[in-house]
DNA sequence: TTCATTGTATTAATAATATAATACAGTAAT
DNA sequence: ATTACTGTATTATATTATTAATACAATGAA
């Protein structure tokens, strides 16, 4: 199974172990590596192959359930949820993201002009 | 004094009192409220203007020394330091912010050639 | 020196968070 | 019904972060 590859927790991280395995799953979900309804080890197996407690990865589960990445079937298991936009779901966290940027932009005094002039020197400068 | 404008705890906050005086401070600092050299109110005249305790602004106003951002004088107060880079600091900030975005977007699974279709968009749909 | 400020450091109390232990409840096969 | 899995909920423990209480030390004026 995908999510098992290079799982490893980092114990002495300041980041912790529920929100690596959140991490770790959301960014599988967006490589592709985990594909829609595909199932995800049972929180027991994962806590077990992970080495912590199954109240963690329940933890995780739990919050990737209510940010709408998966979903649970009591008695049965967690999956992968259908993602609505498909590939335009990327595109709408891109988008989110990026007005959080301008937000701070705002904030620091930048005008609508200024922004777009800091913004072309960025794609001009790049590669290609 | 200019610091004390609006100046306002939310106690409901999840973020911390501490933090809640970092901020409003590198805002003012930023947008120009908080010119340098000026000095600024003393730890227990802030902290008995905000109903709070002083060693809660102490701390802020010694992370903001940390970041640069202020000066102490032990015995006298606190001033808003020099600026190294002038205006060229507020630049400097946007361009940390926006690396942030770019990291976020490759995590995402964005190629460079993605991203600046996206930034594109943007620079062209908006107003002008 | 004395006084009233100032910032600083140490410690304690409190609150928030993360993790673990345990018991409970759903599902399906036998 | 029994068994062996599943997810869920409750509670307890450990850790960390935040705030507060208090004492200490620097500055400058009277």
């Amino acid at each position: 199974m995908k999510i098992y590859n290079d799982f490893k927790i980092d114990f002495s991280s300041a980041v912790p172990i529920y929100d690596q395995i959140k991490k770790h799953i959301k960014y599988l979900v967006l490589s592709g590596d985990l594909k829609e309804n595909e199932e995800l080890p049972s929180v027991r197996k994962l806590a077990s192959f992970l080495k912590i407690n199954p109240n963690t990865v329940a933890k995780a589960y739990r919050e990737l359930v209510f940010e709408g990445v998966v979903d649970s079937r009591p008695g049965k298991g967690f999956w992968i949820k259908k993602r609505k936009g498909g590939d335009g779901e990327k595109e709408k966290i891109l988008k989110e993201e990026f007005e959080k940027f301008v937000e701070k932009a705002v904030e620091l005094g930048f005008s609508s002009k200024e922004l777009r002039e800091f913004l072309i020197k960025f794609i001009g400068g790049k590669d290609a």
